[in-house]
DNA sequence: GCCCAGGTGATTA
DNA sequence: TAATCACCTGGG
């Protein structure tokens, strides 16, 4: 199916941290897990793009791409002094804010401490395979990402071979105490941002970077703004220590514009 | 071979 | 409330 979609850069997004199973395979083609889902798109020019998928599948990418959400909005937070921020998001052309899985995004942020993107990404991808369902389509077979009961069939030293380490004692619990209904993530929908990583907070393994991450990429908090080395790097040196007033509603966003300048480019 | 990675929980004062 | 430290392990 082809679609015509603005402010939509994939290799920015596949590229900004937030999510870790979206695939650059060939120039302009990608492939893209969510759950148990798995999705081709090509990408024709800047606006064009080929998704391998029905019109009701599209349904799904659309929410998961936030397509319905217009993006010149968060580049008019920019303040007119703010040279530094106006580089990041011109840098940034194309990045959103995915509504991704609740319970992945748990997980994957679990272990996402303390690891480099692409060592969290191999370690997702081998527990995927020893654990997801597998996908089988015309490009290949994949793993879905495994739900929790799934993760608890593998044995701990399975676990650990995925290269979790000291994560995997986090991991096991919060499947243990998901699976016995101790938090209802679509409830959680409904909570305030405090109340949100207030509750996120009470699992073991999750600090207030990880909730954060999971309040802005699973629900949509784009008020919440993880804080972790490279974004207090660019506080530190800009800012004063601290986000400014002006940014504090789409602190989330911004972030992502910081983060997404920062690491491949100095400050 | 060495150092550090998009941190967190436990312990201490 | 804040500072300090150990922690698994894969990449660069």
């Amino acid at each position: 199916m082809i679609k015509n979609i603005k402010n939509l850069n994939l290799r920015t997004i596949a590229n900004s941290g937030q999510c870790f199973r979206m695939y650059e395979v060939e120039e302009n083609v990608f492939n893209i897990f969510s759950v148990d889902k798995m999705l081709r798109v090509k990408v024709l020019n800047n606006n064009t793009f080929d998704f391998d998928c029905s019109e009701k599948e599209f349904k799904y990418y659309s929410h998961y791409f936030d397509l319905s959400d217009n993006y010149d909005k968060y580049s008019k937070v920019c303040k007119k002094s703010d040279k530094f921020l106006k580089k990041c998001i011109e840098f940034s052309n194309g990045l959103r804010i995915l509504n991704q899985d609740k319970f992945e995004m748990i997980i994957s942020f679990i272990i996402s401490q303390r690891k480099s993107v692409k060592a969290i990404q191999t370690s997702i991808e081998r527990m995927c395979k020893l654990s997801g369902k597998k996908i089988k389509n015309k490009y290949g077979e994949f793993y879905a990402f495994p739900s929790a009961k799934e993760i608890l069939k593998l044995s701990k030293s399975k676990l650990l071979s995925c290269g979790m380490g000291y994560r995997t004692d986090y991991i096991i619990e919060f499947c243990k105490d998901y699976i016995a209904g101790k938090y209802d993530l679509e409830a959680m929908d409904k909570l305030t941002d405090e109340e949100l990583l207030n509750t996120l907070l009470t699992i073991k393994g999750v600090g207030i970077k990880v909730a954060s991450c999971v309040a802005l990429f699973a629900y949509h908090r784009m008020s919440i703004c993880p804080i972790d080395v490279w974004i207090s790097r660019v506080l530190d040196k800009k800012y004063n220590g601290k986000i400014p007033k002006e940014y504090e509603k789409y602190a989330g966003m911004i972030q992502q514009y910081w983060f997404n300048y920062t690491r491949i480019n100095k400050i």
